[in-house]
Formats: structure tokens, C-alpha cells, sequence
DNA sequence: AGCCAGGGTCTGC
DNA sequence: GCAGACCATGGC
């Protein structure tokens, strides 16, 4: 990935496949913010970024090129040909055509705890809801980064909270699961780290302990959380393009990327005009 | 007002 | 193993 230092801001260009809105506002992370056109700010661990697209540069501002390469890089997950993956999709027509609409979607490869209490929150929920919430948990249990936002809380400090606490989040019944995960990963009953190095039948086992984790949380913290691209979650969305357009399974030409090609139809099945009015 | 949302648990067959 | 009620909350 080429990319120039200029002053405090990492600039990139010549790069492909990398639409920040597409991206960052797809449904796969829910604490990234397109404050004006073009310039989108959010928080990783405990660093606040801004980033800002215009002609044909991605600007990462106010930060450091040792940041960059051992936070944003992995983040953006940079260092992967996004678009040999995507042409290699190209013989299924359905792909093919969310790829044209909406060509610059990457997996973000997330914090695991984050993406897990992430998907957790998500269940039954919609994505503006979504947001909310977890920006009240990160204001209400996170800590202050110098960006002016907050970190998402981690384990141990969410393991010794109560449900009374997490009221004001308006989670609902999601609370009660927040509370266990963060209590079998703060005390070692499950170990995150372990499940980088799991089969992924293994890891879906595992992370299916933690109540209110289902088929659907497990893949979701797969993919997102754990990078593991060939992690295939059905939604309620995908669950409708299974049925309309793929009843015999996905198509071969997304083996091993199966997660990138559901991103992709997620996001066409919700947003495309081809679908609006139905 | 009622339906839906990046589902999962629990119960009853 | 599978269907159906139920779960909190808020946008539309």
C-alpha cells in the first residue's frame, strides 16, 4: 500500500477498492460518523481518527506513520488485493452487480471484544439503534481519547457492572448478555485470544457459551472481529437474497471469501434502488 | 397503530 | 429436531 507522510497526516493514493462510506457506514462497525461530506471520524482502541476522501486521496489525519502501519493498516486490512477478490466474483451476476454499485466495501477487521458485544447488541435491533447504544456505552463505561471520544470499555471493566448500570443504555434484554460475556472473557472461561487460533467450527462452539451468542453473533464476531473471511452470517437480509437468488447455496467463485460476498449483498439488498418500492 | 430491525432463549411437541 | 411465544426499544 502506497502511502506518503505529510506533516501529521498519512496521505493515500493510487489505492483500490476503498470506499470510506461504503465501508465504514455498511453495517459491519457502528461507531464511525461522516461529519461533512467526505470526512469521517471513529475510534479504535483508544485512538479517535479522522479521515477525510477528496479527489483521489484518503487522508488519515493527526496521526503518526507507526499508528498507521500497526493500527490502520490491519484495520483497513491495506495490505490485502481487494480487487483480484472481487473479480474473482465476477462470474456470479447478483455479486456482479452489488460490485458495480457499490465497488469499495472492505471487511474491517475490528477489536474481537468490541465486534462481539457489538453483534450482541445487535440482535433483534436495527442499525441507527444500534449506534446508539454502543456510543452510550463508550460515553457512559470508556474512557476519554484525545480525539474528544470515548474507547469502548473493555471486559474487565464491563464484568463489574450490573444491569442496573447498563440501563442507560435502553438495551433491553441485551444487557443480561453483555454481563456474561464480559464475565467468561474477563475471567478466562473464554479466551479471545485462543479463538484466533480455532478451527472455525471450533470457534463458532465457543463463542456460542456466552448467552444470547447464536449462529448469527458467532459469525458476525468472526468475520469482523477475528478476520476470519470465510465467516458467512445470515441476517434477516441475506436471509431474503438466500431465498430470491440463491437457493442451491452461494456460488463457488466466493469460496474462502464467502464473508466479503455477504457484505456485499447485505449492503446491495437494503440499499439498492433496484430494490426500493418492491 | 402496528410492523420491523444484522436473533436468541425457552418451552412444548 | 423444530415451531412458536417472548423478549426491550424506538424508527417508520
Amino acid at each position: 500500500m502506497d502511502y506518503t507522510v505529510r506533516e501529521n497526516d498519512i496521505i493515500l493514493e493510487g489505492f483500490d477498492c476503498l470506499d470510506l462510506r461504503n465501508t465504514l457506514l455498511c453495517g459491519q462497525a457502528f461507531r464511525w460518523k461522516e461529519a461533512d461530506e467526505g470526512t469521517f471520524t471513529g475510534t479504535v482502541k483508544s485512538h479517535t481518527l479522522c479521515l477525510v476522501e477528496k479527489d483521489n486521496e484518503i487522508i488519515f489525519r493527526n496521526t503518526s506513520e507507526k499508528l498507521f502501519k500497526e493500527l490502520w493498516v490491519p484495520y483497513f486490512d491495506l495490505e490485502r488485493d481487494y480487487r483480484a477478490i472481487t473479480d474473482s466474483f465476477r462470474s456470479d451476476k447478483y455479486i456482479s452487480a452489488a460490485l458495480d454499485e457499490f465497488y469499495g466495501i472492505r471487511i474491517l477487521h475490528q477489536e474481537p471484544w468490541e465486534a462481539l458485544c457489538s453483534f450482541i447488541i445487535s440482535q433483534n435491533n436495527n442499525i441507527p439503534r444500534i449506534c446508539g447504544i454502543i456510543e452510550r456505552l463508550c460515553e457512559s463505561f470508556g474512557t476519554a481519547t484525545e480525539g474528544g471520544d470515548f474507547s469502548f470499555p473493555d471486559a474487565d471493566r464491563m464484568s463489574r457492572l450490573t444491569e442496573a448500570d447498563l440501563s442507560v443504555l435502553r438495551a433491553g434484554f441485551r444487557n443480561k448478555y453483555l454481563l456474561d460475556a464480559a464475565q467468561k472473557v474477563a475471567s478466562g472461561e473464554i479466551s479471545l485470544d485462543n479463538i484466533y487460533e480455532m478451527p472455525i467450527e471450533d470457534a463458532r462452539t465457543e463463542l456460542m457459551k456466552i448467552k444470547g451468542v447464536g449462529p448469527k453473533v458467532a459469525e458476525c464476531t468472526l468475520l469482523y472481529g477475528f478476520g476470519r473471511l470465510d465467516a458467512f452470517p445470515v441476517d434477516v437480509w441475506v436471509k431474503r437474497i438466500m431465498a430470491e437468488m440463491y437457493s442451491d447455496g452461494l456460488p463457488e467463485c466466493t469460496k474462502n471469501y464467502e464473508g466479503i460476498a455477504q457484505q456485499y449483498l447485505f449492503h446491495w439488498r437494503r440499499n439498492s434502488k433496484n430494490f426500493k418500492g418492491e
